[in-house]
DNA sequence: TTAATTTTATACTATTTCGCATATAATGGT
DNA sequence: ACCATTATATGCGAAATAGTATAAAATTAA
């Protein structure tokens, strides 16, 4: 690989694109502008245009992005052998990340795309992989975990793979919305008893 | 009560305010602009104003009128005898109202307002107090199922409800991002046997 | 008929918005 | 030294945007 040709770039993609996220992770997609853009990424914005394409192009790089950060803990989860403490650990970090700064954003996904899924059809389709695929890779864990002997015969894997990111959406959209971290903490904590027992 | 002076008005409240709610619902706050409200309603921008105040408090009045609609549901849930069959016909009728259309649009609170809730403090408190206040209703109901002896004792009803809520919130999420209504009314039916078991 | 009241309609303004056209700067290759 | 390449910087422009000022219309009260 030769080095780069031309004038070489005054950011470092990632964390143009990390920038990027926090401002619509706050403001939503519509809600925020290239100039607000611009300046979260220190760049210009024909540079944003061509490192990035255009504003929903950039929006969905973010999803993307953050898709990619969450979906490393849903790995890790796959490795702890008790069940139940797997799935704490689970909640935990998510409500680590939905919690972070002195406003809590909640899911940059769950609470921010929905709202554009409407008028950006490819939006809508970015939100439903990312949730098929979680439903699928969740099942896959209760399924192994059934074969262990640690969740009864009776509970249909693919049933605990949705109610458990039914809870991480509303942990999401409760985070979002305000209520305290200990709160959201026993729910998460309840929602595992309920599922596992 | 006297007659109304002045000139009447063209529109009829009710009506102008669910057309706006319909608009809000597709394109979320942000991406509703107040032509698209003003061509919704059949009303000119000054009406708008006169009547509704500017673009946030004519928003959160079609939040709280959408928040309305649904607790009526709730109350109806209320009513029924057994458990399952009133949590059954719960999530059908909150599935009725998220998957109406050609487009299914989910819930209009849970899916565009958290998108604003860090830019609009009012509209995050709104968030939280129908959360809340869901919660508080799903618990009676839970308690007094569970005096019934339609709920086992060692069930929590506080975490059944923000289970049953949870629910909710993933349904609402899941039918915008276009899941099938069959696919939806087994998650729903499944959520009911985990919950209640 | 006139005055008071309330709504509608037109038009305006100041600002924001997205996206791009053009020019300039900084590097590598020859 | 010069060219090719790629990025940055300035600034344009057309459209959209939120909100309002002002005037006209429709009604009731007197």
């Amino acid at each position: 690989m030769n080095k780069a040709r031309g004038r070489p770039r005054k950011f470092e993609s990632n964390e143009a694109l990390g920038n990027a996220l926090m401002v619509f992770w706050s403001r939503g997609f519509s809600g925020t502008s290239l100039d607000d853009l611009a300046s979260a990424m220190e760049m210009k914005r024909p540079s944003i245009y061509n490192a990035f394409g255009d504003k929903q192009s950039l929006y969905r790089a973010a999803l993307d992005a953050f898709q990619s950060k969450l979906s490393g803990g849903l790995a890790a989860l796959l490795q702890e052998d008790d069940l139940k403490t797997a799935l704490r650990q689970f909640f935990n970090s998510a409500l680590d990340v939905y919690t972070t700064g002195e406003t809590p954003l909640g899911c940059f996904i769950f609470c921010t795309a929905p709202a554009e899924a409407i008028a950006h059809p490819d939006v809508r389709a970015d939100i439903l992989e990312i949730t098929t695929n979680t439903d699928k890779a969740l099942k896959r864990f209760y399924d192994s975990a059934q074969k262990a002997g640690q969740l009864p015969p009776a509970t249909d894997p693919m049933i605990a793979a949705q109610l458990t990111q039914a809870t991480l959406h509303s942990l999401a959209l409760r985070a979002r919305a305000g209520q305290s971290r200990t709160s959201l903490n026993k729910m998460a904590r309840g929602a595992v008893e309920m599922i596992c027992r």
